[in-house]
DNA sequence: TAGTAACCGAACAGATTGTTCAATAACGGC
DNA sequence: GCCGTTATTGAACAATCTGTTCGGTTACTA
């Protein structure tokens, strides 16, 4: 059976469906982009697809898999330098991997990356803000609701800053965010009105 | 040509195929439900279809907008009790139409229709807020970024409660959404950093 | 009631999907 | 470097979907 993931020529046609699918999802929508074009613009043959992947959601979610794996990597490497929120972080993460970020997070995307995506995020944030609250305390809002607050609006900032203000620094987007974020975030957990 | 929309067989093609399309939608995610689909649902022919809708896309754009006009009149009308955020006003009319907002919102939704709801509610917050501050005055976070950042808060708290937790009243989930955003909003607004 | 307008439904070309299979090429352990 | 193993190829396949056309039928409305 195919698709093992040692050998070179695997590699290879991983590689190459994976760019091809990044390289079209710059030029239209996720829906708007068929099998067949992917396997034109990677040149690879029709079966061989089907060999790796199942369609071509499950190709998109192995790349997307990828990324948020880099993305925990980096987050947890800089936990030493522990904020309220690791935004920053997250931002400059971004970033530095643009070009698929663009792609995944803005007008090409589509629902089903932007929820995933979301719910990882929610996860991280739900994990930093679990240790900053005795676990029996109660809390206004439940924390995994506030944490998709949280997620969500990093992620509406990130379209904003990725589609149009790509001028603004990852330290500047990050300001923003937290200007708008933090004091609501911190109402919670004070437990006031 | 077909489509006068004041012919009652044109109303009733219409109104047929958008139930349809409703009522598929809560069974499965939009791009795989087929046109095809639809004219069984509806038991409508399927060149009366394409007599009235270029897509399937089409017709739920057409859906949303009635939708979104029916919102836009509640808004309108409540705005006699001008908070700072109409958001209460918002939770309840959803809950007046909640089955096809769960259709719309939460897991058989699609990024098109979260990206247009969105955009639609931040007009009408960025129209609530800019009211609040003067011509002039220079805010840390651009007066679209923060109407942006308040709806994306509010569909990401929307899909939590009608997803799940249905059992919240629109008053306790409006509690809880201006507990998480109206600091970062006063915060912005006031100019502080 | 009569003319107009919408609906029907079958049929069409074209594209897409996912699978199969035998032939070919490349890999990597020995 | 040899050779068995494994991946890739490309063509062909049925099945589905899309959007359009057109002659005949039905139902509205003036």
């Amino acid at each position: 059976m195919d698709g093992d993931k040692t050998d070179r020529r695997s590699q290879r046609t991983r590689r190459l469906l994976t760019n091809a699918l990044v390289e079209l999802l710059q030029e239209k929508r996720f829906d708007g982009i068929s099998v067949q074009d992917i396997l034109d613009r990677a040149d690879i043959g029709r079966s061989t697809f089907y060999a790796h992947f199942t369609s071509k959601e499950d190709l998109l979610y192995s790349s997307l898999g990828q990324m948020l794996h880099s993305l925990q990597m980096h987050i947890e490497q800089a936990e030493a330098t522990t904020a309220m929120l690791p935004s920053l972080e997250l931002f400059r993460h971004i970033k530095g991997h643009q070009r698929l970020y663009i792609a995944l997070v803005t007008a090409n995307s589509l629902e089903p990356i932007a929820r995933n995506l979301q719910q990882q995020i929610a996860q991280i944030v739900e994990h930093n803000l679990r240790s900053q609250v005795p676990a029996n305390r109660q809390l206004a809002v439940p924390l995994p609701v506030l944490a998709d607050f949280v997620a969500s609006a990093f992620l509406s900032l990130l379209v904003v800053w990725l589609e149009g203000n790509n001028t603004w620094s990852p330290e500047q987007v990050d300001t923003m965010f937290l200007q708008m974020v933090q004091p609501g975030v911190k109402s919670v957990l004070a437990g006031g009105g």
